[in-house]
DNA sequence: TGTACATCAGTGAACGCGCGTTCACTGATGTAC
DNA sequence: TGTACATCAGTGAACGCGCGTTCACTGATGTAC
């Protein structure tokens, strides 16, 4: 709300009651998104699920296109956050290397599932709207920035000629991958399950990036892993930066 | 045409003329699709695209949906029957591994990239047609056969614990990364080009699978690859076996 | 604190547009004798 | 081969429905004095 490129795609809402509309407004297209999909999101259909009215939805967007912009770059933004926090080196001081991938992974298989309304969204969405396609390289290329100064950090090793590339690539595949997984799958569970799915694509990492982690110093204050940052729900904004 | 449970979705064209028609209009939906998505198909515009008309439509389809489900279980008879003939042991007689991937792999990128359309609106209608996912499943497991198949005639050894399920997550990894950069593609160039991808995602299968393979016995009669065959153009119906 | 007024927020019926679908009609093809 | 008829194929205007969007109106909140 206080990055001003949104009052571009939203009407900044001017009394608490009016804010809390809109964030019930959110919430029920994401909800209906991951439901119907985009088909089943008209706007009354939208209104109907917040428990408000066609006439507030228009109060606070221009029309449904500004919806869906505004939803995809929060999307982004909270990703964006939620990466930063989750890959934080000191985050995972005295986490062996493949407990580490097992886990964000296993974490970003739930978060893509969730939000597989909006992806679904996205995709359908991409064709017509190049900018789309710029945010998720955008996103790509962040968070395969992050993985590669996490790794570094960590003194791993990379086996591969350019270590950015293939971090991009390993990236890319485990997204596009789970993306597919996420919207393929509706309400049906798949027949793998989520743990198999974040232990496989772990291995894949280490393996496609033959990653080698150095011995671990013995030290005795070893810490077990913290759990890992929720991206937040919908009803606040994630614009805070990591502790 | 022949397998007679299509005639569910499409009315069985009587004369010459009539399947003409429908090719054409086959062929229509699908560039309409490619262009503009689900939302940019409508009936009247791909009528329109065929030189045909919307009575004509209605004598050849139910039902738009009609329409849908025969493009996508045409697809995935194309695309079975074309994976049987690309997998073929034979094919790839005195290739080595490694290449046949190459070249298998960059064969993939450019279709998926035409199909991207038929793959959207797939994607899109998943979550409501859940038969879509089934045969979505049934052909990542028939390709995955297929594949492992493969392997086993060349000698070739899987580096895994569990072979068949480690290949079935690599096909999974590669069309979904694929998909997403098909889809997401629309018109514009992707970043990478289509050969270094196909190179990439051949290094991943190595790498993931643990794929070793064993020493070519030094023939004199080594052929080079014969091209790869094409899947068929909308215009013919591909049920023929692999010759 | 109380009152008057301006602005913000919300309601839901109404409108118009584009879509999927139908149908009365015309033209082309096949068949019987 | 020619003619009469039946069926197949195609046309495009018309219909109805649901959608996105608007707007006249009511109610809630904030502010000036």
């Amino acid at each position: 709300m206080t990055s001003p490129h949104k009052l571009e795609w939203v009407r900044t809402p001017q009394q608490a009651r009016s804010r809390e509309t809109l964030e019930r407004l959110l919430d029920a297209a994401e909800a209906v998104l991951a439901e119907g999909g985009l088909e089943g999101a008209s706007v009354s259909e939208i209104a109907r699920r917040a428990g408000s009215s066609v006439g507030a939805f228009y109060a606070r967007f221009h029309d449904k296109e500004g919806l869906l912009r505004y939803l995809f770059e929060r999307f982004d933004e909270q990703a964006e956050a939620t990466a930063v926090v989750a890959l934080e080196p000191a985050r995972w001081d005295g986490v062996p290397l493949r407990e580490a991938l097992e886990t964000m992974l296993r974490f970003l298989v739930d978060v893509l599932h969730e939000k597989r309304g909006l992806l679904g969204a996205m995709l359908t969405r991409m064709p017509t709207l190049p900018a789309l396609g710029l945010l998720g390289d955008r996103l790509l290329g962040r968070v395969s920035g992050l993985v590669l100064a996490l790794l570094r950090a960590r003194g791993a090793t990379v086996d591969r000629p350019d270590p950015a590339a293939a971090v991009r690539t390993a990236v890319w595949l485990v997204f596009g991958a789970l993306e597919l997984r996420a919207v393929a799958a509706g309400h049906a569970k798949p027949r793998e399950s989520d743990d198999d799915v974040a232990a496989e694509l772990a291995e894949l990492c280490v393996r496609y990036l033959g990653l080698v982690e150095p011995k671990p110093a013995k030290r005795s204050d070893r810490r077990p892993p913290r759990p890992k940052a929720r991206p937040r729900t919908s009803t606040r904004q994630t614009t805070e930066q990591p502790s």
